[in-house]
DNA sequence: CAGTGAGCGAGCTTCCGCTTGACTT
């Protein structure tokens, strides 16, 4: 029997460490925080020194019974979760939770999983460090009342079911304030010329030291250029060394996965989270650099082996930002000499992308020689004296880490610079034959939007969110519809160029797609008014410095400087009072803008934000006519839709024509543009050049029967047993659907070889819907802002059975079934 | 899923950070 019970935060590192200790020692996890405050309400009694009411979460009864059960049969407890603030709190709650008062307990930390590393830790034990707990319960106590004291307000001044929140908020601001930016943004038009010199029957390129404003200049130069000779003024040769990066914390991992991959950040933690568990790599929420010694040693041996001793240069690496805890290791591979995995082509990818970098954060500087040759123009013109030529280059003396990896950039729009390779060797004074010089017209661009990766860099760098919340974080401002991921097509620009080459000098107009976006992020227009509000009101709160300003104070807190109650107490007085004004006295934000007059009743026609979202409205409810209202399209906003566009919106819903005896309404929903015939719905999709305005009846018809044809063809089978179960084709391949419930089959079956008897099989031993559970399904209802009274009948009937498996997970009814 | 938007108004929504699976049409 085990005597010591050591329990982790995660499974995978108690399967690990439970290798290393020996048959004395069982180890387990607790799968994170197990006690938090309670779900339902503040569940912090301010009036009594801000007491957090916490309970078990939902889904961790379960692990907390099975630990208690362990907790009984051992005689030593060790609580070994991470050394950080909410580690230790972990720690603390494990204590209250399993009752470990009467028990003998110890604290252990360390910051890598090796063996040494752990045996050290169960010789030099400790307590539980309340100071540190105090911190995470002032992080934990703020952050519930920001969100819950803010975002209330926001249901009432903007629109119900928004949040708001330390992180999120600021995260939208970000997005909101960059595409003003963008909006604001004067484009600057110059003229770059460039040129292809001839040395030795060897060419290569240079680029004029300035730029000109206007064609005319432009011109005047490149004719100047006619009658001129070239020659080297100076020449300069200089060493130059690159450093490799750091190995990979989680957000830069998100980026260079993000640039290199084009996996979004949580792409790149699933397929992460898949290389941990299977142990390939450490653990993938880190903000720490660091490598344990076993590590480096490896990387030296496999360095020295595949490259030779010169490439090899043991580096350690201090971390920049602040609010680094550092309880983990750098994400690298577990063992440096497999230089690749089997597994899908993402985890390989990435594999290969962690193991070069952190090859290559252990290897020798590149060595580079960099040239830079200064050329002047000899002529009559003085416009020639006024301007040179540069021509740079670069070359590789050695290459170092440069031989397994190069750091990928953001700057995917900047102007490529005219950086060559190796430059023909020459002298000062040498003539140079002139190719030829094109001047070519150039627009300054606006700052770029954020791709994910690049928010989670800023966010980084404002201290903001840690390694485990900058994925979730992303995608809660999206399903809360404050930004939206968007590709945006560019457009056509014309540029002017001209040209001196062996046939003289010429002019062109050239044509260049510009502006094309993929996977950016934008606000919506709820953002945008709830961002506003937000910065209006809670000036502090939104400000970028606020959390770190907090995260100092939890610092002296865990020293022990300041009582974590008192701090509460500093903050909440100021807060509250801002609640409470804020509540009482500011106006209700809707975004409204007025478009102009609807010419038909001579009303105004404004667009704001509404119950529902984004409008238009004729009227108001003071009017004796009730006002009109419709919804904004998706691709519109009412920052910027116009008279016209608002009263096409009024135009729906409309009869497009007859078939088959019954009326065709074209009209827009929630959903989008769709199409209505006897009380069935057919979407029509703008991308393919439909338009629920213009559609005519033959198209109409055409996309009716379209869509008849693939419902036909989704089914697989039928049963003449019970009509309501059908084996249809989804978009995740076969499934079984009976009445409204839908089964996934099980791995390898065959669909269309399925019997009844199988099918009625599938459906009973499917395990009971976690209904009201987390994930997609909470999203789904909180978006779907409908009174439940509405709904059929079927489906009220299941809402009973709904909360009660919530409450008691066990077995839900499933409706439609017969036995 | 599918034209909602006052009126009378119950009861609901919401935070951040630590972990995995279960599940999706």
């Amino acid at each position: 029997m085990a005597k010591n019970l050591v329990i982790v935060e995660s499974p995978a590192k108690a399967k690990t460490i439970e290798g290393f200790l020996g048959k004395d020692f069982i180890v387990k996890s607790s799968y994170g925080h197990v006690r938090d405050l309670k779900k339902k309400g503040l569940s912090v009694d301010v009036a009594n020194n801000f007491a957090p009411e916490y309970e078990i979460s939902a889904d961790k009864k379960k692990v907390i019974q099975e630990l208690k059960d362990l907790v009984k049969k051992a005689d030593l407890v060790w609580l070994a979760t991470d050394e950080d603030r909410e580690g230790e709190a972990i720690s603390w709650h494990l204590e209250e939770a399993l009752n470990l008062k009467n028990k003998e307990t110890r604290r252990i930390v360390f910051h890598e999983i090796t063996k040494n590393a752990i045996n050290k830790a169960i010789e030099n034990p400790r307590k539980v460090d309340y100071r540190l707990v105090d911190a995470q319960q002032a992080r934990r106590v703020l952050d519930r009342l920001v969100g819950f004291e803010i975002s209330p307000i926001l249901w009432k001044k903007v629109k119900p079911s928004l949040s708001a929140g330390r992180v999120q908020s600021v995260t939208v601001r970000l997005i909101v304030e960059r595409e003003r930016d963008i909006q604001e943004f004067n484009q600057e038009v110059s003229y770059r010329v460039t040129a292809v010199f001839n040395v030795n029957g060897k060419a290569f390129k240079a680029e004029l030291s300035k730029r000109y404003n206007t064609v005319e200049e432009a011109r005047a130069y490149v004719q100047a250029c006619v009658d001129a000779g070239f020659e080297v003024e100076e020449l300069e040769v200089k060493p130059a060394k690159k450093t490799p990066a750091a190995p990979f914390t989680t957000s830069t991992l998100q980026q260079e996965a993000s640039r290199k991959l084009g996996y979004s950040v949580a792409r790149t933690m699933s397929v992460a989270q898949k290389l941990y568990e299977e142990g390939k790599i450490t653990y993938m929420r880190t903000d720490s650099l660091n490598l344990s010694q076993t590590a480096i040693e490896a990387a030296v041996a496999e360095i020295t082996s595949s490259f030779g001793a010169q490439y090899s240069k043991p580096r350690t690496f201090t971390n920049k930002s602040k609010g680094a805890q550092e309880a983990h290791e750098a994400i690298r591979p577990v063992d440096m000499s497999q230089k690749s995995v089997t597994g899908d082509s993402a985890e390989q990818r990435l594999y290969d992308l962690i193991w070069k970098r952190t090859l290559a954060s252990q290897m020798a500087d590149a060595e580079l020689e960099k040239t830079r040759v200064k050329i002047k123009a000899n002529g009559k013109s003085d416009l020639l004296q006024k301007a040179h030529f540069n021509a740079r280059g670069e070359v590789i003396k050695f290459d170092g880490f440069l031989k397994v990896y190069f750091e990928g950039t953001d700057d995917d729009i900047a102007e490529p610079e005219e950086e060559g390779g190796l430059l023909p060797s020459m002298k000062v004074g040498d003539n140079l034959v002139r190719d030829n010089i094109v001047a070519t017209q150039r627009f300054s661009n606006h700052p770029p939007r954020y791709s994910e990766a690049a928010l989670v860099k800023k966010l980084e760098e404002l201290g903001i969110g840690r390694p485990s919340t900058y994925a979730p974080t992303i995608s809660t401002v999206q399903k809360r519809g404050y930004v939206v991921k968007e590709d945006r097509e560019g457009h056509a620009r014309q540029y002017h160029v001209i040209t001196l080459d062996n046939k003289g000098l010429s002019e062109k107009d050239m044509t260049e797609n510009t502006g094309a976006e993929r996977s950016k992020l934008f606000p919506t227009d709820i953002g945008i008014v709830v961002t506003d509000f937000l910065v209006l009101n809670f000036e502090r709160i939104l400000s970028y410095d606020f959390t770190a300003s907090v995260e100092k104070k939890f610092d002296d807190i865990a020293e022990g400087l300041l009582q974590w109650t008192d701090m509460l107490k500093d903050f909440y007085k100021g807060f509250h009072e801002n609640v409470e004004a804020t509540l009482e006295h500011s106006d209700r934000a809707s975004g409204e803008r007025e478009l102009g007059m609807d010419p038909k009743s001579g009303k105004p026609i404004i667009a704001r934000i509404g119950r529902f979202g984004p409008m238009v409205q004729i009227g108001s409810p003071d009017d004796e006519d009730k006002p009109k209202f419709a919804s904004l399209r998706k691709d519109q906003s009412i920052t910027n839709i116009t008279l016209e566009e608002a009263l096409d919106l009024f135009k729906l819903p409309r009869k497009v024509g007859e078939y088959e005896g019954a009326e065709i309404s074209a009209a827009a929903g929630r959903f989008g543009p769709y199409l209505r015939h006897k009380s069935a719905f057919y979407s029509i999709r703008e991308a393919d050049g439909d338009d629920p305005l213009s559609i005519e009846i033959d198209r109409a018809i055409e996309l009716i029967e379209a869509k008849r044809k693939a419902d036909r063809e989704r089914l697989i089978k039928e049963f003449s047993e019970n009509p309501e179960m059908q084996l249809l084709n989804g978009r995740w391949g076969p499934y079984l659907k009976v009445g409204k419930e839908n089964y996934k089959l099980p791995k390898g079956t065959e669909a269309e070889n399925l019997t009844y008897e199988q099918c009625l099989k599938i459906a009973q031993d499917a395990p009971a819907k976690s209904a009201g559970g987390r994930g997609r399904a909470a999203v789904k209802s909180t978006s779907t802002a409908k009174p439940a009274a509405k709904k059929t009948s079927s489906t009220a009937k299941k809402s009973p059975s709904k909360k009660k498996s919530a409450k008691a997970p066990g077995k839900a009814s499933k409706p439609g079934l017969k036995k």
